[in-house]
DNA sequence: GAGTATTGACCGATGTAGCAGGCATATCAT
DNA sequence: ATGATATGCCTGCTACATCGGTCAATACTC
C-alpha cells in the first residue's frame, strides 16, 4: 500500500534543506554589502559585532552568507552600516507596509484550493 | 572603582535583543509580501509551507514579521512567491556580487582602529 | 624589521528556533 | 444551513544556531 506513514521508535534525522541558487546568491550579496559597508566605516568585526550585540563567529557567518542566520540579525546589520534595504527610508517603508496592509484586505481571507482528491487511487 | 567584572557562579539570562525600527518594520513588509504574493497565488499556508519544508507555525511567525527566521527560509519564500529582492534578476544579483567582490577588494584587508586605550581611568 | 591588532578557522556548551500537533474560530463552497 | 477547509494561536520537544573561547596566519602601524 501507498501513502502510508510508519511510527518510527525514534526521530529520523531532518532531512537537510537545500536552497534555490537565487537564494544562496542573494543572501551571500547581501553579507558582501555588510562586509563592505562595514570596511568603508573603519569598523571591526569585533567592533560590529559588539554594537549588534551578537558573538563575533556569528557576524562571520552573516558576511559569509550563511542561509540560517536570524533575519532580524542581517537587516540590523546591514541598516547598521548604511546598507538601505528596499532602497527606501524608513518612512517609505512604513508607506509600503500599509499599502500592502490594504492590499491583502482586498483578497479573501482564507484561499479555497480545488479539493484534493485524496483518494490515493491509479 | 568602575568597569570591573564580576565573576558569577551561574549563568546571567541573555539579555533580549533588541531591534532598530526600521530593521523591525522592514522584515514586517517582507512578511506581509510573502502573504500577499501567496495568497495571489492562490496558495494556502500548508501549501506554501510544503513546498519550503518547513512547518505551517514557522511559515506564520515569516508572515508576521518574525526577526527570529532564518534568512534562508524568508529569501526563499520571497522567491517564490515572486518577490523580486534586489529588485533584479538572478543574473543581475551575480554581477552585483561579483562587482562587491571587486569593491572590498580594493579596501584594507584589515581594519586598524584608533588603539583604544583600555586605562580606565578618569 | 618588531610589535600588535585583525582576521580566519575551529570547537564545546547551551539557549532557542523550528517542528509536530492540537484546538477554536473564521470563511469559503454547496 | 451545513460541511469542509483555512487560519489564528498555543505548547512541549529536540536539533542546532549562537555564544564565547582558542589558535594560527595575516597585514597593518611604527
Amino acid at each position: 500500500m501507498t501513502g502510508e506513514y510508519i511510527k518510527m521508535g525514534f526521530k529520523m534525522p531532518a532531512p537537510k534543506r537545500t536552497y534555490a541558487r537565487y537564494t544562496t546568491e542573494a543572501i551571500a550579496l547581501l553579507g558582501k554589502m555588510v562586509r563592505h559597508g562595514r570596511k568603508q566605516r573603519k569598523m571591526t568585526e569585533m567592533e560590529l559585532a559588539e554594537r549588534l550585540g551578537i558573538a563575533r563567529s556569528t557576524l562571520q557567518r552573516l558576511e559569509q552568507g550563511a542561509p540560517k542566520v536570524e533575519i532580524g540579525i542581517m537587516f540590523e546589520a546591514a541598516s547598521l552600516v548604511g546598507v538601505k534595504l528596499f532602497d527606501s527610508d524608513e518612512r517609505s517603508v512604513n508607506r509600503l507596509s500599509d499599502r500592502m496592509d490594504d492590499r491583502i484586505a482586498v483578497l479573501p481571507k482564507h484561499i479555497y484550493n480545488a479539493r484534493k482528491k485524496v483518494v490515493d487511487e491509479f
